[in-house]
This record gives C-alpha cells, structure tokens and sequence, in this order.
RNA sequence: CGGGGUGUAGCGCAGCUUGGUAGCGCGCCGCGUUCGGGACGCGGAGGUCGUGGGUUCAAAUCCCGCCACCCCGACCA
C-alpha cells in the first residue's frame, strides 16, 4: 500500500479523553477512530490487524475441526425466556430494540441459545456429535461503564466456538484440544510468555472455568500466577480451600493484573434441556446434548497487544499481526531513488510481502516518525545514497542502529528467499 | 449505578475567579526557502464556546436543567 492513496493519517497529540496507551496509540496512529464511549471504528491499518489476528485464529478452529459461520445480531425474545435470560436483571448488558410490530428483538451479547437452538436442526443421532461451530461475530453489550479503548468495548469483535458433545468425556477432550489451540493462538501472537492459563469461577455447571489472563498492568482482573507452571488463578476463586483442590500453594503464586483474552464454559446439560437438544443414543434412547462455549475477543486481544508491544516512539507489533512488514520510505525525489524504491516496492509486493510504501512528499524526519508510530516491523530507507551505492538501509523496528545490505540478503531477511 | 472530573476550530490547550462579543500550538490552504529524526518565513481559511432555559444593556464567563466524555469503585454470563 502507497501511504500517498491512504486516507488516515497519524497525529502528534494524543486524544485526551483516551488515557489507554494503547488507545492513544492506536488512535494517533489512525488505526481506529471512536465513535461514542465503547465504540470505535476500524481504519485501513487497523482492520489488517484484526484479520491478521482472524487468521491466525481460523488457522488453529479449523485444525479443530470446527466450522465457520455467521449468524445473527438480532435474537429473539422468546428464546432467552427459556433459559431465563431475557431479564435485565438476570443479564444487565442487553441492548434491546423492537419490531414495527412490536415485538420486542434482542442484540446479541453472547450466542449460546441461538446456536443450541439453530442445531436442533442439525443434530438428531450420536452420529452427529461431537459438532463444533464457530464465528467471528460482533457482540453488543451495554456495559454501564466503557473503558481503556478497545479493551471493553459495548460494541467488540468476537471469536465465539460453540461445541456439541454426546458424553461428558467427549466434552473433556475437546475442551482440552481448544485450551491447547488457545494457548497456540496467543503464542503466535506474540502473548505467550503473558499468558495464562487462569482457574476462574465456573458457574451454575463447574467448579471451575478456565480464563486465558494476559498480564498487564492495565488489565481489570486481579490474578495469582504461578510462573513455574504457566498456571493462574483468578482472585474470584483464590480461597484455601480452592487451592487445594488445584494444587497451589499461596507462597508461589505472585499477585498481578491481567486482562481476559479468552474464556471456555462447560455448560454441561443444563441449557440443551432447557431448549430441547436432544440426540438418539445407540440404545435409542433420547439424551441431552453436552454444551460447551470458547470465547476470544479479537478486538480486545488487539488492544492488549497493542498495549504490550509499545514503546516511547510508538507502537511495535509483532510480525504475525503487524499490518505490514515492511515500512519502506523513500527519501528525495530523484529519478534514482524513485527507480530503486519503486523497484523494490514492487518486488516485495510479488513475493508477497505487505509493504507500506511511504511515497509521500514529506521530510525525512516525519517519515521516521511515522514509521515508528505505525510500529511496523522491517524499516527499509532508499536514499541518494543507497541508490547510488546500489546498497538498502534496514532496520527492525525494535533495533537500536540500521545497516546497510545488498538486495539478495534484504529480500532474503523480508521473504525468505534470495 | 455510587463518587470525582471535563466539554472553547479536525487534534491538544488558554480565556471563566473579576461579564464587554474569542486566542495560542499542531494540523489545513497559498507563495518562497529547506530536505537523514515530526523545518522556517510571509500571507490565509476555519469556532451557534456541548445543549436548553434564566439573570443582565451585554454571557465562553454568573445561575438552573439536560446531554456527552474520562477516572475510581461496583459489574463482567
């Protein structure tokens, strides 16, 4: 992409009603733009991003065997009213709206009784199970309060996994392949070291349920970590008695913040009695089905990466989410340097490496700048003199100097190839 | 929802105490000089001062209501 045919461009105050850093970055950098309180619009930049972070999710549902789809914002009343959760009392995040008709409709906050519902259609034998269904899927809730930018959000994106088992045991073993697949997910993106595995309230269905925490100091939750064991547990569950169970001692766990990036139910029986799901087992005998539900915020998980990966210049995502890979600016306007950063642009662009081409007419030092603030990973400088030299300057965004290469070892370094 | 704070140009802010009809920086437009870490000079455009009402000869400024936004707490299926 030509930063010359794009139309955000980066700021040098940050807005002051934001105090997330990753906020003020992300929005200084024109990756988002917020609508109201809790509400933010996705640029050109920021959008790559979440697809990026998408993909890499996909990657690890698939491998789960799961199916993608996309279901509906709008649910219905009578639905909720079978598991009572229709009430604002029993859920206070529902935005509701109604028909010309009047009749009363529902945003989606969650999907686990629509989806439950919608199987019915496609669950009726134990040839049928185990079923996962996932989507990406905007989620409204009407939080009372909004806050740290993308990070609680009323309006956020979503990665809800849905599984249908026949027995308990079935359940078990695909909870433990997504835990595994989640674990797989936040260490490509570059939250592995951060990230755990967290022993949290389970509800009406467990003892336990199982959160993914990524520490940081501007995360809401406040968990005990054992960093040998890579395992967390949630102050709402941190009792004597608790820890006992699971195996910890008070002494080696370490008080932090973190912030929610995933989380996984058992939801056991309850809910498929409650809609009617329902399958014939081999006997012939109609049993319920075992629910279970995965979340992954993909909004938010830009928002703590964002957060995690910055520095007093701006942001510094990882490869596997940046926008780009490449930050390639062009300094002066010679037909040389125009040749060679051309030249280069557009091999990049047919090894298929992004590139964010910084063909504008602006001073060198705004360039750098820029460059910095978008936090893209490889910073490539054609020059009068690299263009002269035959040479290419390149610098990491996390290095402190740059170097000059040939064009063999640059492509090698951003490609893979010579 | 309880407590605290803030709304003035696209963004960041001053002006408000002591009422007299709005200013600075960034950004934007034009011309010129510049050109390896957010340049400089000159000229210019841009604001119903969140909103409704009240007081007053006169309101950004004083009074009341409302709305929005932020922080702490509570909540987070």
């Amino acid at each position: 992409m030509r930063l010359s045919q794009l139309f955000t461009k980066t700021v040098k105050d940050a807005p002051a009603e934001e105090t997330a850093r990753s906020a003020q970055l992300l929005i200084r950098a024109g990756y988002i733009h917020k609508e109201m309180a809790g509400a933010y619009d996705y640029l050109p930049l920021g959008l790559l991003v979440l697809e990026n972070i998408k993909a890499i999710v996909r990657t690890e549902m698939n491998k789960l065997g799961a199916n993608e789809i996309l279901m509906t914002s709008l649910q219905s009343e009578e639905l909720w009213r079978q598991t009572d959760r229709w009430d604002d009392q029993k859920v206070d995040v529902w935005f509701k709206s109604a028909l010309k008709n009047g009749t009363p409709v529902g945003f989606g906050w969650s999907h686990e009784e629509p989806i439950a519902v919608m199987m019915k259609n496609y669950i009726s034998s134990y040839r049928d199970l185990p079923m996962a269904l996932y989507q990406f899927q905007t989620k409204l809730r009407n939080e009372l309060r909004a806050k740290s930018g993308i990070m609680r959000g009323r309006e956020f994106l979503m990665k809800d996994l849905y599984a249908f088992s026949s027995t308990p045991e079935e359940l078990q073993t695909f909870y433990d392949k997504v835990s595994d697949a989640y674990l797989r997910v936040f260490t490509k993106v570059g939250l592995g070291d951060d990230t755990y595995l967290t022993y949290a309230s389970g509800g009406a269905f467990t003892q336990f349920s199982h959160e993914f925490q990524t520490v940081t100091a501007v995360g809401e939750d406040t968990i005990y970590v054992n960093r040998a064991r890579k395992l967390g547990v949630n102050r709402e569950v941190y009792t004597d008695e608790a820890l006992t169970q699971l195996g910890l001692k008070r002494e080696e766990l370490e008080e932090v913040r973190a912030a929610e990036v995933g989380n996984i139910f058992n939801f056991g029986t309850t809910k498929s009695e409650q809609l009617g799901v329902y399958y014939t087992d081999q006997s012939g005998q109609q049993k319920p089905v075992y629910l279970s539900s995965y979340g992954i915020g993909i909004s938010r998980l830009m928002g703590v990466i964002a957060e995690h990966y910055a520095d007093a210049k701006g942001l510094v995502w990882p490869e596997a989410v940046a926008p780009a890979q490449v930050y390639l600016v062009r300094l002066g306007t010679q037909s040389e340097v125009i040749n060679q950063a051309d030249s280069l642009y557009h091999d990049l662009t047919q090894l298929g490496v992004p590139v964010l081409y910084d063909d504008r007419d602006a001073r060198p030092g705004e360039k750098f700048a820029d460059a910095d603030l978008l936090g893209i990973p490889h910073r490539v400088v054609v020059s009068d003199k690299t263009a002269a030299a035959g040479t290419y300057e390149w610098k990491q965004r996390t290095a402190e100097k740059s170097e000059l290469i040939h064009k063999n070892k640059l492509l090698k370094i951003l490609a893979g190839s010579d």
